[in-house]
DNA sequence: CGTTGAACTCAACGCCTGTTGACCTTCCGA
DNA sequence: TCGGAAGGTCAACAGGCGTTGAGTTCAACG
């Protein structure tokens, strides 16, 4: 017994969906300890991993993280769909795409968990800025042909984060249990206001 | 020369308001990079004192926390003031005392504080949850006369909440910089219209 | 059948963390 | 004048962290 290992290591056999494992156990670790509570070696102990494993698939923790945004964020993209159709419905497909993906079980857990990491990293931050910009702000800005694009979709944007920290992480009643459709028709005409509205001037009812 | 120490130890003479220094870089310590971020090492840096003071008047990284967070005490209570005056404007008054609170330098970094501590511990939603409850949604529901006056603070509240996230927290552009009194011009007569207007009709711009 | 590469473990690296205990120096009250 | 107590430094601890590199085993392809 010169070298002979303890037969543990090496392939194993058959397909293991232990990439996924991983991602799961890192979506579980990151949503409850947030980004630097969640440890690598916690993570792959999870999924009945050695933690060098990990960095085999994801390159690093950074790696991990920004793989669990884009499965957790991937949704998100589905709100680009919005755009789709005449201007005038804008802002009432928008918060429709946009409770469709928050109401979905697994989808609404992986966001929370990037909400969640925001409060304890500022690189989670950092993370979560570049990916809102492209995947939304981006989009939703390039399609308006109004002035001060952008502004209009930052406004949305705020909007919609204040009412999914509202409904859904925090659970502040009556918001939380309200009926989505409801609430579509309430918050709709708002963001159309902001899409395309006068800034400054008064909705007037 | 047995066990001479280099003379830098040992109290320092006058009065040395060392532990509210303590207390202020760590305030900036956890506001800037969060509970797991900011260490204790780089506090007392910060603070131009050794890590093993810190500890000597909080106990432990935990304790200093918690005296960072109870220095911050209530500002938010001064938004309340809002509430006087008459219905037409109340929209307007209270985007700008909101604003008002936020923009205060040592306030918004207290509660941005107090945001990033949500990660923390559940306890700490329901502190908050507690707080933006009695100091905002209680005043602002109890003083209107319109039907379903909860939900029309919990629609506020919900915007204002998604307008601290974007402008104060992660900074999105252009929201961050936008000159406050332009955006209470923008988002004013939003309230506005959830407090007084129409839910689930259109602003009608 | 041989080779290549992917999956997987193990041991160790260097770094940084919060905390401790010993020690020193000044202040203040008896 | 003298003795705590309070303010302050220093060196070191034990442990956790992310990451690395070498090594092993299996599957797939020519």
């Amino acid at each position: 017994m010169t070298t002979t290992r303890k037969s543990t290591a090496g392939r194993r056999p058959g397909d293991s969906g232990t990439r996924e494992t991983i991602l799961d156990a890192a979506t579980a670790a990151f949503l409850g300890l947030g980004y630097d509570g969640a440890t690598m070696r916690g993570i792959a102990r999870a999924a009945d991993v050695d933690a060098a494993l990990v960095v085999h698939f994801f390159g690093s923790k950074d790696g991990l993280f920004k793989a669990v945004l884009a499965a957790g964020v991937d949704p998100i993209r589905r709100i680009a769909a919005f755009a789709d159709g005449p201007d005038e419905g804008l802002g009432d497909r928008l918060i429709r795409h946009y409770l469709d993906v928050w109401e979905a079980p697994d989808t609404s857990a992986r966001m929370t968990t990037v909400l969640r990491a925001l409060a304890l990293s500022s690189s989670a931050v950092e993370l979560l800025k570049g990916f809102i910009g492209e995947a939304v702000l981006g989009p939703l800005s390039g399609r308006l042909n109004a002035d001060e694009a952008p502004l209009r979709a930052g406004l949305c944007g705020a909007h919609l984060a204040g009412l999914s920290l509202t409904r859904y992480i925090l659970k502040v009643e009556p918001i939380a249990s309200l009926d989505p459709g409801r609430l579509a028709a309430i918050v709709g005409p708002c963001l159309q206001h902001y899409l395309s509205g006068e800034l400054g001037e008064p909705p007037a009812t």
